[in-house]
RNA sequence: CGCGGGGUGGAGCAGCCUGGUAGCUCGUCGGGCUCAUAACCCGGAGGUCGUUGGUUCAAAUCCAACCCCCGCAACCA
């Protein structure tokens, strides 16, 4: 396909190999919640282990600044966007910061060397590709909550995540040809079947890519906040060419005519890291802008599952997201890094049930590691005058042999994604040197004097065992690992030690032991997670607001307590604009099934002097039959909507009850006319 | 025939691709130990691996059909 246009680095920084990789580039309308710490932190794990293996890495982060969400955000806070995502990018910095995240470069889409770089590619693709970009006129629907194309068609559509009816765009667009780079996408996924992991996901990106490729559209013209299309500034470049190119951006792509040595350096990414929802973009849509742009594609992307929340993937508008920073503050940020890679496989979807964080938090963090270091350190202190002991010789090896293999097995686990394996693994050691402990109780061994050189070969053996656990679980636990580093005495920084460097006995006996910190204490269950819980709602309901961010998903952080619009100030609502809604008291006159729809009604209301045709969707709570001549609150001055094929002229109130929201109608204690207004 | 995920001891999960003793964590029962964060160690109880049929010397694992659960969408103006 392609010849690299970008030659490796003539000189390269250092000798070691590069590792780069990214998260997706968050989207700054509203705070960060436990699944984008999910993929951070998973980055974060890689990161630390690649650099440990001997990787030069970069790590790239980032917020994604541009588009009508954030517009209208800003617009509904009377401020302007730039504020607004000034305010948004801090809360997604000041979190990597709370936990621990080791990123190296971090971009916001708003950054000028950022349209730099939007505009640069997009030239250089009409340049080297010039079929690949043209103009046309565009009809569709888009959901804005989303960024989603809907439908190629002006027929009203509902959003495919979200449900929420589509917005009617027409206007002149440009395009680029997607449906050229079929046949080099699939070549693609050919040569190289680790492209898109796990697997599965491979075969469902083909199957997309096989049954078509539409061509797709790059810019808007009726929206204003973003990067302006080059020698067409009417147009504005749309989400996704945006937003992949940060990639790009990230790491010096603007800078000079090939990128800075720093891009030259570390490009293509060894690893987009992504959530499964928007793989499509960065396996078909990515692979296709950076064929016609020449330059040379990443080599992986690695689309994991969702984190959900006691079953039901968490989303806003349900009320359950959990939200990190209680965790941390709680539990510590070890806590929650080590419950997300040990609870479930990664790439599968997986729960998050503060009860399991917790108790994975008592039994293998405090009971497990913390215990562990707690003993053996205690020990030396205590047996060995402070320092490393000095064993004649070592004549038991089990301990030995099994960091090496818990070396390798972790090694491997780790570069193949497999945590929860991996640390699995890594607990077999530290069961194993709580059982030797037991064996050889190092305590009696020190009441018998002619025991002295079989106790320091015991607990050598076990501050060996130990060092090698701080080491290969630094990535996933980089606090307390660090603690027990300088438990034993360390004098070095443990993030900047080799995995591979060091051989077991390489500990010098007689230096001294460092302070211990005990990590990891033990939390009662029930106080924990209620202070968990009353963190998380104080997230979610500051000042115990009312809930109007039900259904909008772009509702600002807590933080912006300004005076928004005069309408709608503290989700409130004028009597002015309740007088807008146009309540009837109606009776039902008919009621049937729609074919083919399970959950809605057809029914015929009476009010007053009309008859109106509506569908509800009552189906679930309510046969027709028992509908027949029920008083019912209709809202009379919707507009007119098609549901299923059938127009529904109005809305009938009900009650939303339970976690499926079944459906209770709102009806009258006392006999009222049919048509009677309500106020 | 909408798409996807799943059904394995009380709970949560691994194993399935590459058939061959059903494994892990929590919980539970009994015992041990006292260095340690009421922790740690040992032992026990508890499973017809959703159902039925097939392939095979052998099936949780492969094949077929079916049942059930959960997301999402279609359909809750």
């Amino acid at each position: 396909m392609t010849e690299p246009y970008f030659r490796p680095p003539g000189q390269p920084k250092s000798h070691k190999p590069t590792y780069y990789l990214t998260t997706p580039i968050y989207y700054a309308n509203s705070r960060p919640h436990v699944g984008s710490a999910y993929t951070t932190i998973v980055c974060d794990v890689i990161a630390r282990h690649k650099r440990m293996c001997n990787y030069d890495v970069a790590y790239l982060t980032g917020t994604d600044e541009h588009g009508v969400n954030i517009e209208r955000a800003a617009e509904k806070l009377g401020i302007s966007p730039s504020e607004l995502v000034d305010r948004n990018y801090k809360i997604f910095i000041d979190l990597w910061k709370l936990l621990g995240i080791s990123y190296t470069n971090f971009i916001r889409t708003t950054s000028t060397q950022h349209a730099v770089a939007v505009q640069k590619i997009v030239r250089r693709t009409m340049r080297r590709s010039p079929n690949a970009i043209y103009k046309k006129k565009y009809e569709g629907r888009y959901c804005v909550y989303d960024n989603l194309f809907i439908s190629d068609t002006a027929e009203p559509a509902n959003c495919p995540i979200c449900g929420r009816p589509g917005e009617l765009i027409s206007e002149e667009n440009y395009f680029f040809r997607l449906s050229d780079y079929k046949d080099d996408l699939l070549a693609l996924y050919a040569r190289n079947p680790n492209f898109v992991r796990p697997d599965f996901r491979l075969n469902e990106v083909r199957s997309f890519v096989e049954s078509g490729l539409k061509d797709i559209s790059i810019s808007r013209k009726s929206v204003r906040w973003g990067i302006p299309w080059p020698d067409d500034p009417e147009h504005v470049f749309y989400v996704w060419y945006d937003a992949l190119t940060s990639y790009l951006t990230g790491i010096g792509f603007a800078e000079g005519p090939d990128g800075s040595e720093e891009f030259r350096h570390y490009w293509p990414a060894n690893l987009h890291m992504i959530g499964k929802e928007i793989l499509r973009f960065h396996a078909v849509y990515w692979p296709a802008f950076l064929i016609a742009a020449e330059i040379p594609l990443p080599r992986q992307v690695f689309a994991h599952g969702w984190l959900l929340f006691e079953q039901e993937k968490m989303s806003k508008s349900k009320g359950n997201v959990a939200y990190a920073e209680p965790i941390v503050k709680v539990l510590g940020n070890d806590a929650l890094r080590y419950y997300l890679l040990r609870e479930t496989v990664f790439g599968q979807d997986g729960n998050f049930s503060r009860d399991a964080l917790i108790t994975r938090y008592n039994a293998d963090l405090a009971n497990g590691l913390g215990n562990l270091a707690s003993r053996i350190l205690t020990m030396v202190e205590r047996y060995c005058d402070g320092k490393i002991p000095r064993p004649p010789m070592i004549r038991d090896q089990q301990i030995a042999i099994l960091t090496e293999t818990t070396r390798a097995e972790t090694r491997m686990a780790f570069d193949n994604f497999e945590f929860s394996l991996g640390l699995e693994k890594i607990w077999v050691l530290v069961s194993a040197l709580d059982k030797y402990l037991t064996e050889n109780k190092p305590w009696d061994l020190a009441s018998q004097p002619d025991e002295r050189e079989r106790l320091m070969e015991v607990l050598y053996n076990a501050c060996e065992g130990l060092r090698f656990l701080a080491l290969l679980l630094h990535p996933v636990l980089p606090n307390a690992t660090d603690k027990i580093w300088a438990g034993l005495g360390r004098p070095t920084r443990l993030e900047d030690q080799q995995v591979d460097e060091t051989t077991f006995g390489s500990l010098l006996p007689g230096e001294p032991i460092g302070k211990f910190e005990a990590v990891y204490p033990r939390v009662e269950k029930k106080e924990a997670s209620e202070r968990i819980e009353a963190m998380e709602e104080e997230i979610r309901n500051p000042a115990a607001t009312v809930k109007t961010a039900a259904n909008d998903p772009a509702t600002v952080p807590p933080t912006a307590g300004v005076a928004a619009g005069p309408s709608t100030a503290g989700g409130k609502i004028s009597i002015d604009d309740f007088l807008k809604v146009e309540m009837r008291a109606g009776v039902v006159k008919s009621a049937e099934r729609i074919q083919g729809a399970d959950k809605i009604l057809k029914l015929m209301v009476d009010i007053g002097e009309e008859v109106r045709q509506i569908v509800a969707g009552l189906a679930v709570s309510y046969q027709p039959e028992e509908l027949i001549g029920k008083k019912v609150v209709v809202v009379a001055n919707l507009a007119p909507r098609k549901l299923r094929g059938v127009e529904s002229n109005g809305m009938i109130v009900a009650a939303s009850v339970g976690p499926e929201g079944k459906p209770v109608l709102c009806t009258f204690t006392e006999d009222v006319p049919a048509g009677a207004k309500l106020k």
